[in-house]
DNA sequence: ATATTTGTTAACCAAATAGTTAAACCAAAG
DNA sequence: CTTTGGTTTAACTATTTGGTTAACAAATAT
């Protein structure tokens, strides 16, 4: 049994916390606001998560463990390389489309406190590079790919479905193409950023 | 003549704030902060600049300012296509290991607040993408490079390029290398990722 | 029924923080 | 020497904000 019996104002809490520390960082959010947002009195969220840090925190771990999964597509899943960057590519920007201030959220804070990467580490599933850097080693010596690191791989990869939604006002005062464009545009890319991957790394 | 005789002490300030601002964005800096680091009295900063929110758009714009010519690189110069992937990524790489704070700074203000972009546009030469449009179309009509729009190519340089320096505590992580392999694998980077882009680009 | 634990609220508090003020300073012009 | 103008400082203010407290309500256990 945990502390408290009913997780509904909990949760409740999470979920408001959630969409504003998204939407304007830790040192942005104000508790009055979060409090506000998820109709309960401000003294709510103390006796819950105790400050305004540990609320910080459990947002911060709940969006991270939304994303690992999605980059374990590309570490760990049994499939070929090809496959993998389609699959990605396809289900990442799906995904991200559904959760827009998640990776910008996440990228943010970490350049906030990079150490704050360990915390996270002992308490949320972590995927790492190794069987990546295998399968793509085995590609490149049977000849099948040009000679490529997995880390640079892994960093092309991510950079290329990631960066659009990350930078996307930018890229729109750039590319003068209004939210309705650059929308289709996004949608393409489930297509246009596998093609690109894979030709780049074709022989 | 402007208001102010002197501009040490104003260049001073603009500095220190750049610094500041750059590492802990609107919200998480603090004016004494600011002053401290300037060697000044926190009153001089609201003596040359007003306001917090006005300083800070000094140095958004001086930041910005920066980048801009950069981009331009590749949207307005006369250079062939594959050249100006070649020299962008080498230039922008090593520009950006000079400002390491400069490209998420300025992301993530613009996400902060997708407004701002309107008043910068009216302050700082604003490249776009129309001349770059044309000499991709011509090189997809021509049939050197596979069909592709000067949308999604632009927003590939840019994510290949730019992602590595905003994301890199998440890469860190992932791919488990120190703060000194990383510099090395940015500085390879310089060549892999010109490389990367021209092969996909090609039939 | 009654005691006890858990959940909720309004009012309060102390620290932090952007911004102000008024006096002092100082160099150059008269 | 004195006046004048911008420059600089220390002290102050008003407000915001994270966090606390104590009373109260609702549920649960005895």
């Amino acid at each position: 049994m945990t502390k408290h019996k009913d997780n509904k104002t909990e949760e409740q809490i999470l979920e408001a916390a959630q969409k504003i520390f998204q939407a304007k960082g830790m040192d942005g959010a104000r508790m009055q606001e979060i409090a506000d947002k998820a109709s309960i009195n401000k003294a709510m969220l103390h006796y819950y998560y105790r400050s305004k840090q540990l609320l910080f925190e459990a947002v911060f771990k709940k969006s991270f463990a939304l994303l690992a999964p999605q980059l374990n597509a590309i570490l760990n899943d049994d499939s070929s390389l090809e496959d993998k960057i389609k699959n990605f590519t396809h289900n990442y920007i799906s995904f991200i489309i559904k959760h827009p201030y998640l990776p910008n959220f996440i990228i943010q804070e970490l350049n906030r406190n990079p150490e704050f990467i360990k915390k996270i580490k002992k308490n949320v599933a972590f995927p790492n590079i190794n069987k990546f850097k295998l399968q793509v080693q085995k590609e490149v010596n049977a000849g099948n790919i040009i000679p490529i690191s997995a880390e640079q791989l892994f960093i092309n990869i991510l950079a290329l479905n990631i960066f659009p939604f990350v930078a996307s006002p930018l890229i729109k005062a750039f590319t003068e193409v209004d939210d309705n464009d650059y929308k289709s545009l996004l949608e393409a890319r489930k297509k246009e950023v596998s093609d690109f991957i894979i030709n780049a790394i074709k022989k």
